[in-house]
DNA sequence: TTTCTATATGCAACCAGTTGCATAGTCTGC
DNA sequence: GCAGACTATGCAACTGGTTGCATATAGAAA
């Protein structure tokens, strides 16, 4: 039920169509969130069907028509009450971990390889990530921050500090494929 | 299809029932994978029938009959295969992350509970972790290590790198809860 | 004596997310 | 002039995982 509150969350900042939606989740919040404009037409629908939302079709010439959402009272009351209630941790679910403990099964160099190309992927995220900060930063200098904004960064302090995590990890994996033990 | 090489690299280890594979999911592999018993014995069924496991029916007195799973020379080399193949990063679907996006919808104090219950489990798993990790290094003074302690203990190491991230990043939160804006 | 835990397997319904496809007009670039 | 990207919506099939239930016996605890 997480998506669903997820639009409302997105919607309780202002009216949008399923497709800015959409948009939204693959800019600003990428890294919050992420779904496909099947799933999310389909969520407005239910949400629409149960009074969570309400719908304005648009017309517009020269486009297809569009249907704005807005957040009804009810949905606000449901938003508030998932924003307080117990978050679930996921259950562990680590494809490379696995990999880890298998790898002695194959060629040492081809696990290295793989190990290579996650720590440069990691890196390449990271890169994005202290791109975004500094924008943020230079941002609150000059124009100043509101409360979103100050969310939205800390969003980003917790993607850089798991990047972080992340790279250091990976490079103990690598010291561990050259000496053939852990040495932290 | 990731369960599928999950159960394989158990099974790489040495032949085991469901139920074995299942128990062990929920202890030794419980920091890697989570899978339920109804998963793993379907996720069997369907690797018998591949041919990627091999099946031995032991009947038992006092319990019921269990079936023996053993990987194939066919199994083992996708497994091989799998473990070099690019690992695909999971997309993002952090729930607390939007709460916090759309906590000040409710009182500042029951999203401060909710983050204290989050800082709580975090420091508990990370105790936790702290434990295992005691336990192994134990292990290595006394008994010495296989190949095997040395890549569950690098997974452990994971874990606590991402543990002291995820402690780090909320009492971040609880610092802008209480100050009302960022301060790193 | 009853209840609980452990061993050992599995079916069926359901929910969330992915992938493929369909429609249909406008605008941009080659 | 035509290919491709953008706006805008949606259905249908499939995959992976969860939840509930069913079966059957032994031994330990209350």
């Amino acid at each position: 039920m997480a998506l669903r509150h997820v639009v409302l969350t997105v919607l309780a900042r202002g009216e949008m169509t399923g497709y800015e939606i959409a948009k939204n989740f693959e800019s600003v919040y990428s890294h919050l969130w992420q779904a496909s404009h099947q799933q999310i037409y389909k969520e407005l629908a239910r949400l629409n069907e149960e009074g969570g939302v309400s719908v304005k079709v648009v017309a517009q010439r020269s486009r297809p028509d569009k249907k704005v959402y807005a957040i009804t009272k009810k949905g606000t009351e449901e938003l508030k009450a998932w924003v307080v209630s117990p978050t679930e941790i996921p259950a562990p679910r680590h494809d490379f971990l696995v990999k880890l403990l298998a790898h002695h099964l194959g060629e040492r160099k081809d696990f290295q390889r793989e190990c290579a190309r996650l720590l440069q992927a990691a890196q390449q995220w990271m890169r994005t990530l202290r791109l975004m900060r500094r924008e943020c930063l230079n941002e609150r200098d000059t124009r100043g921050w509101s409360e979103h904004d100050e969310v939205l960064y800390l969003a980003l302090r917790r993607g850089l500090l798991f990047g972080e995590a992340q790279v250091r990890w990976l490079k103990e994996i690598q010291r561990y494929l050259v000496n053939g033990k852990v040495t932290e």
